[in-house]
DNA sequence: GGATTGACCGGAA
DNA sequence: GTTCCGGCCAATC
């Protein structure tokens, strides 16, 4: 089928999907995501999630490091904090989550190969 | 059709 | 610890 114009073309509607899975309290990187879905690329990722993903909880995905997405970092941090997302640094500027202990697995995630 | 942009990543100085 | 550089992929003009 023909993707129309205006939706989400297939790669899109993928890495949203997934986005959606993310369980409150974790966490995934625009490389991670990349990852599960076996293709694309985190920048490509970050590309559909500025098109796309006002209608996914974005603020679970972060940068590499866990470092919180350029220029919504007040934003995200906030939702972070509502959830009981573990966060780190603060007092520096330097906002980031702890991926060390909220990364998720995506175990729900279907397995492409 | 091509050229540019962007909520990026990893390595090197 | 920070700063700079090129490479990657999809969406947009």
């Amino acid at each position: 089928v023909p993707s129309a114009p205006g939706l989400p073309s297939p790669f899109a509607e993928e890495v949203l999907d997934l986005v959606a899975r993310i369980p409150p309290g974790h966490a995934l990187t625009y490389g991670d995501v990349a990852a599960l879905l076996g293709g694309g690329g985190a920048r490509a990722v970050g590309t559909v999630m500025a098109r796309f993903g006002g209608g996914v909880p974005w603020w679970r995905v972060v940068r590499a490091g866990g470092l919180l997405p350029q220029g919504l970092e007040a934003e995200a941090a906030r939702r972070h904090r509502a959830e009981g997302t573990p966060l780190l640094g603060g007092d520096t500027g330097a906002l980031r989550v702890d991926l060390r202990r909220c990364r998720w697995r995506g175990e729900a995630a279907v397995g492409p190969p």
